[in-house]
RNA sequence: GCGGGCGUAGCUCAGUGGUAGAGCAUCACGUUGCCAACGUGACUGUCGUGAGUUCGACUCUCAUCGCCCGCUCCA
């Protein structure tokens, strides 16, 4: 039933124009969307409410006074050396192995493996494959663990590989690998196979295509904030703690697509960093954490539909010191949640590394503290296309009891039209008046004039866009100047001035 | 990446080794006085794509692409 509402959701945003597969004509292609005329609309309303909140009119901090974030809008392609530094780019494609258990990854032709052999007496006891980092202390790691094994399986001598008793795990078949206990842990086949993991794009910057041209697009807005982080300090007057935000594009060559637009390869994320003293961290992971989840409720998400989860300290990146997702309960997840945003406190992580290895100055001087510090940093990064799709999906509405059965319940604010604009039929005047009204409308709200075919058509084809009220030029309008207001949820009619009907939807919708 | 299912008009689907079909939707004209109304007419397809078998393939075979589901992955 679930996928089934899915599905629905899905041909509806093709059928009014929400979202389409990209390049639909040449077949599609996979991971990729294109952003219909209502969809983009939403997805612009989403984004500007975001920027209001976040850079215009950034909330009031703990202390009770304004906080400062600036805003920016960071190229997506950077010196490759951003990714090596951000740790999204290990070693250059090389083929890496990770370790399911401890989340490690590892150079594939950095891991060597031998076998641990168990002498007892005349017996020889085969205690299966363990891996070390290659090195000169590998031999030395090799005898220290395997002779754990050896005790554990009763004791006796280990026979100590020689050098050439090390073979490279890449090397191996297959079936040996899923038996190899990997250099972190004590759990046998939690090593992958060796893989070229890159998950960014490639392109080349120039016209030479070589390594040295080779560029990625972002897989992530946030870097882009880190690289700006001095120029920012160094001319915006800003102290800390202030935040950077961004809103934009991100690009990721996902294993598996799924979801309609939930995992795609091209996606766009609001993100904010927000830099401040180490001592005060925490206490501003608690007030992100709030404060995001408050915004996600002003768009009108239904509370029980959103809930908050901490990672389990296994799940945090190594540098992370906390994180926790927003999360929305998607038709697909269902009675589950899926991730919408992630808050996380990364420590002073990422400064340091573009320190190390830009050798820039990425140090801030604190006058009031009268210290030198890298500042920590709070980061709420939240899925811009997925907020489209939870605003879809909240707003997905069947009522059996109209002809139309769908409607699209947008909070007002958030509607991609925000009123449809119609004569009851087409004579008497009726649309020289609807299209003087909607002239009138159109300059402060997006609305559409629709004479065409029978209003009951109209008004379901409104309920399908989201619009929350139609305004009906009839045979009455002509006598008293009054048009019927159509409600979109209720579909209830009431009647008002027509020239109150700027008013009245300043009054609904704001602005 | 692995396994399973699917692919015919915008949508929902029929169909047969021999020239491609219906309903709905869309558009035009007329009609129409408040919830996908009615009448008349019009448009719509490389039968996902490519190759093979065949005198002839939407139909059979193979490959490929896309979608859905399960695993895997999601730093």
């Amino acid at each position: 039933m679930a996928e089934n509402v899915m599905e629905e959701i899905v041909a509806l945003c093709k059928r009014r124009g929400f979202v389409y597969p990209a390049s639909e004509i040449y077949g599609g292609i996979n991971g990729f969307w294109d952003y219909g005329p209502l969809g983009v609309q939403l997805k612009n309303n989403i984004r500007d409410s975001w920027w209001k909140t976040m850079v215009e009119c950034p909330p009031i901090g703990p202390d009770g006074h304004p906080i400062c974030i600036v805003g920016l809008d960071s190229s997506i392609i950077q010196n490759p050396k951003t990714w090596v530094a951000s740790g999204h780019v290990g070693g250059f494609n090389d083929p890496m192995v990770d370790c399911r258990e401890t989340k490690s990854r590892y150079r594939a032709d950095h891991i060597k493996c031998a076998q641990v052999v168990q002498a007892k007496g005349e017996e020889k006891h085969d205690l299966g494959w363990l891996a070390v980092l290659e090195g000169d202390q590998m031999i030395v790691d090799f005898e220290k663990r395997a002779k754990k094994l050896v005790k554990k399986a009763g004791g006796g001598e280990l026979i100590t590989p020689e050098f050439d008793d090390f073979h490279l795990f890449m090397n191996m078949t297959p079936e040996i690998q899923q038996q190899v206990t990997g250099p972190d842990t004590k759990t046998p086949g939690t090593l992958t196979e060796p893989r070229m993991f890159n998950l960014m794009f490639e392109s080349y910057a120039g016209a030479i295509q070589d390594e040295s041209s080779k560029v990625y697009l972002r897989p992530e807005t946030a870097q882009g904030i880190f690289l700006n982080f001095k120029n920012t300090v160094d001319t915006m007057r800003v102290k800390i703690p202030f935040g950077i935000a961004q809103i934009g594009k991100a690009f990721r060559n996902e294993v598996t697509p799924r979801n309609f637009i939930f995992r795609s390869r091209e996606f766009e994320q609001m993100e904010m960093e927000w830099f401040c003293p180490p001592d005060d961290a925490r206490q501003w992971y608690d007030f992100w954490k709030q404060q995001r989840m408050d915004w996600w409720l002003s768009l009108g998400i239904k509370k029980e539909n959103l809930i908050f989860r901490d990672h389990d300290d296994d799940e945090l990146a190594h540098y992370s010191k906390a994180c926790v997702d927003v999360e929305y309960k998607y038709p697909f997840t269902a009675p589950g949640f899926g991730e919408l945003e992630g808050i996380a406190h990364r420590g002073c992580f990422d400064l340091t590394q573009h320190k190390e290895h830009s050798k820039a100055k990425l140090e801030y001087f604190d006058q009031q503290r009268n210290e030198r510090y890298i500042p920590h940093v709070i980061e709420p990064a939240g899925g811009l296309t997925r907020g489209l799709l939870v605003l879809l999906c909240e707003a997905y509405t069947i009522d059996e009891s109209r002809p139309s059965k769908v409607v699209m319940k947008f909070d007002p604010k958030m509607a991609p039209v925000k009123a449809g604009i119609f004569p009851l039929v087409n004579k008497d005047g009726m649309p020289e008046i609807a299209e003087k009204l909607y002239l009138e409308l159109r300059s402060k709200y997006v609305c559409q004039f629709d004479s065409k075919q029978s209003i009951g058509k109209r008004y379901a084809r409104m309920d399908e866009a989201g619009a929350p009220y139609c305004f009906t030029i009839d045979g009455q309008t002509k006598e008293d100047n009054t048009v019927t207001v159509r409600d979109r949820d209720t579909a209830e009619q009431s009647r008002i001035s027509i020239d109150k009907v700027a008013g009245f939807l300043a009054e609904k919708i704001g602005k």
